[in-house]
DNA sequence: CTAATTTTGCAACAAAGTTGCAATAAATTT
DNA sequence: AAATTTATTGCAACTTTGTTGCAAAATTAG
């Protein structure tokens, strides 16, 4: 019987440790993307502040987290899903939004980001689409 | 003899300072994008640091610059083009490029963000736009 | 030119992130 | 399954980034 995030730890060629299974089931439980703070609120009781910062550095370059452009300074990190754990090479395509209500930011994983014409000299290896507004469940 | 940064101040009603003047200045004559940093290095033999948080912030506020999201986490600045400043009501509609060789940071001006359809239930009220990739000036 | 208002610099602080190193835990080998 | 190797963690110290209050200085208004 292994957990998902012990999975997805091995998958990674990681090695299976409490702080990471803890972090990690924090992200598969969470519906939106997490900040560190989010992460350290919820479990700096058992895990150190540097801990975390090394845990989600590992998770981003193993491609188990991406982290998702903002204009407020915080890094907001939300899991892969599993095309991009998979290719190990790394790219979201799809669109993330960011409520101005309830200032959660979520993956639209089945929106995926228009094609764009830069002008000639350009070349593009990624990009981030990020939405503000209000979403689904404020809107209610 | 206005010069362009005392017009710019005057126009969103600031008191002209020689600290503004000088920040407007270094943003007039830049090409791409500033962090804090690159101003701080460039005038903090002349203004204190906490001046220079406070007017970038000022400067936003009044629609002279707009920030752009990244991922690193590095707030970078740039001039509002015309249309922005004179509506006063700030929309950025053009797409940001990052270069990962030189890591300037560009206004594409030209390049308007294409259309993007949320699910039912969102509603927009901005939208932004980065792309990472070699830029015109590093790939010849 | 003087008074009222804003802006600035300083000091102190808070938050965010990093680094080195010894202790500990996990993986590997036998 | 114990011992060894390797990787991870916690702690302390530090750097960088950003904020706040307040008195001094500069700008604007009368």
């Amino acid at each position: 019987m292994n957990k998902q995030s012990d999975q997805i730890l091995k998958n990674s060629s990681l090695s299976v440790t409490g702080g990471r299974k803890r972090i990690l089931d924090i992200f598969l439980s969470s519906s939106n993307a997490l900040a560190h703070q989010d992460i350290e609120s919820k479990c700096s009781d058992q895990y150190d502040r540097v801990t975390i910062y090394r845990t989600l550095q590992t998770f981003l370059e193993k491609g188990i987290i991406h982290n998702i452009p903002s204009t407020d300074n915080i890094t907001r990190y939300a899991l892969c899903n599993d095309a991009c754990i998979s290719t190990g090479h790394h790219h979201d395509n799809h669109v993330h939004f960011k409520c101005d209500q309830c200032g959660k930011t979520l993956c639209l994983d089945e929106v995926t980001i228009p094609e764009v014409n830069l002008p000639k000299g350009y070349s593009i290896h990624e990009i981030n689409m990020v939405v503000n507004g209000i979403c689904k469940s404020c809107k209610k």
